[in-house]
DNA sequence: TGCTTATATTGATAGATAGTTGACTAAGAG
DNA sequence: CTCTTAGTCAACTATCTATCAATATAAGCA
């Protein structure tokens, strides 16, 4: 973000907005230690078949994650570990947040 | 993100929502070189003042963002310039996009 | 050709959210 | 006290999107 035009501006909105969402951060946590099914992926995080699907196509298209067709399955994988290292940097300004509801629960408990 | 539990995913998401619009990131962005009033953003961004204010507020509920009451006017600032990290890192992604997207106006004329 | 399994897609619906308008609050100036 | 200025709040609309149910596609098998 060195100067931010308006269209870069939607762009990176865009992307921003794939990553926000429970259902998709629960997807790419999934994918963590490699390669998995639709079925597979739907299974773990307990959400529905098309749902998932769907997730996916909306991760795919963003370039988060890649897929591979062998038969019937779909097998999908993140693409570039880097999402990780997003997630942390967001990570850092939450435990401050953490930190201050901690405090606002102790003054009232 | 190391192990990602569901109630950190919905908090991790909230975070990512907040970047997820393309006014906030200008608002982010008009912030770079310090402090601004809501009416100096307003101006700025080019977008309605009490709109601006809906923006700020919950860029500050987020904890990106500070503010400071001097009379009548709000003065906001950046809180942790982590921000733009975070914005560079998914612009690193995008880059990859641009030219993507290049290649394929290219092919069309 | 049918039957089954694994994904993808479509249509419908409910809930969220960006933007606008207008009212409200608060601080200063006259 | 009245007027102006800056900002916030509340109500409403329009748009978007997550989810589900149903259907479609497509591969492999009987």
């Amino acid at each position: 973000m060195i100067e931010l035009s308006d269209a870069s501006a939607n762009v990176i909105a865009e992307r921003f907005r794939a990553l926000a969402e429970p259902m998709r951060l629960r997807l790419l946590n999934a994918l963590r230690r490699g390669e998995k099914s639709v079925g597979d992926l739907a299974e773990e995080t307990g959400a529905g078949q098309a749902n998932t699907s769907k997730h996916l196509q909306l991760l795919l298209q963003q370039g988060f994650i890649e897929r591979r067709k062998e038969g019937t399955t779909t097998w999908y994988r993140v693409a570039d570990p880097a999402v990780y290292e997003l997630c942390s940097l967001v990570c850092g300004g939450i435990e401050e947040d953490i930190d201050r509801r901690r405090k606002l629960l102790r003054l009232r408990g």
